[in-house]
DNA sequence: GCCAACGTTGGC
DNA sequence: GCCAACGTTGGC
């Protein structure tokens, strides 16, 4: 079982939109690091924290599961969309997803700043400096944390 | 292979 | 809206 943290924003794709659709295709990562560990790493039954990023108030809002591992991300060939790249094609996709599945709303936010100032977060990666990483893994030991924090 | 220019992320 | 950090691109 891993662990995991995603971000995305809520003026696009919040927590309240995952719980109402419940399952989504995690769609639009363009960064490799991102893509290799939604590819080799992520799990079907993992369970991932939903960051919320770039809003009024950034933090960790609740929870999701890996409910189906990696597969091709077509909206890099969709001239349409906005995560569009000519790079990518269907016979040779450069770019890889996860559907996530809606766990649950924390009753409260985790506040980025909150995040930082705990102690026994400090060698966790979302806290440290010019981190711009989407997704990133959690360890055993900093998720029980943060689930105490709630 | 180096590195300057450029684009993006995301907190503030 | 600003800007630091950092990834990517492309000329050489």
């Amino acid at each position: 079982m891993n662990y995991w943290l995603m971000k995305s924003e809520p003026d696009v794709f919040g927590i309240h939109h995952l719980k109402e659709v419940k399952i989504e295709p995690w769609d639009g990562v363009r960064n490799y690091q991102a893509r290799n560990m939604m590819r080799d790493d992520m799990k079907k039954g993992d369970i991932a924290f939903f960051y919320h990023s770039n809003c009024e108030q950034p933090g960790i809002v609740g929870l999701m599961t890996i409910h189906k591992e990696a597969y091709a991300d077509a909206t890099a060939w969709d001239k349409n969309s906005k995560y569009f790249d000519p790079k990518s094609s269907p016979d040779n996709p450069r770019w890889q997803l996860v559907d996530v599945k809606y766990k649950r709303t924390f009753k409260r936010t985790i506040s980025l700043a909150e995040l930082k100032a705990d102690e026994s977060l400090t060698d966790f990666a979302l806290v440290k400096k010019g981190n711009r990483l989407s997704i990133m893994p959690v360890s055993a030991q900093h998720y029980e944390h943060i689930m105490e924090m709630i």
